[in-house]
DNA sequence: ATCCTGAGAA
DNA sequence: TTCTCCGGAT
């Protein structure tokens, strides 16, 4: 389909675009850091982690310096703790042997974040295709011959913002008008389409014990003690084997 | 196909 | 209470 969405595309998002700490530099190392952050957790709540993050380790070589249970104790509360390791390896190779030509070589670096980092920081035409890009896409009809990094901001800010996955704002989208092959009859997915999703509760996941262990030991606390002991000892176990926790001297603690 | 996290919105 | 949410590794 047409080229003519780029325009109005850009357009928008020259009007609407978000001012984002991370849009106003193209450090490498501060486009991994967010778009890792942002992988999990909602953009006003990254944004001040950010900010602290990049004020105590402003660089790559910082990060990889810094020991794991400090890197660990600032990244608690922004998901799953295990990028966090991922993204102080990730450092550390580009502390010792600097950006490597294909991104997701580093740990914890997969296609949609290699394209991030290549489109934003590195100006290449590689489009980050992340599950709002995919829906935009798809809605549309589109694919950008030309996906400059402008046009992969405005996708993402547009899937974000507009054509979100349950409420999809055609009333609002730039594209509505412009040949969107969806413009206001969007298909509202479907509930819930997994084959058997028993839905268990949070708190009946391993995730969630595992968690709680990590947030204990990085702000000094004791573990858990409403937890089955059997629970805590497999989400220990776990943690151990991942390298977020280690055993000494007859305790549990966060790695040097 | 499953595992990893947890706050905030609905 | 339930549901959502800008992946990657195994």
């Amino acid at each position: 389909m047409p080229a003519v969405l780029e325009g109005p595309l850009l357009a928008w998002y020259g009007r609407q675009a978000r001012d984002l700490p991370w849009r106003r530099t193209r450090d490498p190392y501060a486009i991994l850091v967010s778009e890792v952050m942002l992988q999990q957790t909602q953009v006003v709540r990254v944004v001040p982690r950010f900010e602290a993050w990049m004020a105590r380790w402003p660089t790559a070589a910082a990060l990889a310096a810094a020991s794991l249970a400090d890197v660990l104790a600032a990244w608690v509360g922004l998901g799953y703790n295990r990028r966090a390791v991922r993204l102080r390896e990730a450092c550390a190779v580009v502390a010792r042997d600097g950006w490597p030509a294909d991104l997701s070589s580093l740990p914890g670096i997969g296609p949609y974040t290699a394209a991030a980092v290549g489109a934003f920081a590195f100006g290449r035409e590689e489009l980050p295709v992340d599950t709002n890009v995919r829906r935009v896409l798809e809605r549309t009809g589109w694919t950008p011959a030309v996906p400059t990094p402008q046009v992969g901001q405005a996708l993402m800010e547009l899937g974000a913002l507009v054509c979100r996955a349950r409420a999809a704002a055609c009333g609002d989208c730039p594209l509505a008008g412009a040949g969107c092959a969806s413009a206001g009859r969007v298909a509202v997915a479907p509930r819930r389409r997994g084959p058997a999703a028993p839905k268990e509760r949070f708190e009946a996941t391993n995730r969630w014990v595992r968690g709680r262990v990590v947030a204990a030991l990085a702000a000094g606390e004791e573990l858990p003690a409403d937890l089955e002991p059997g629970r805590l000892a497999h989400a220990v176990e776990g943690l151990v084997r991942d390298g977020l926790v280690v055993r000494a001297d007859g305790g549990l603690s966060l790695p040097v």
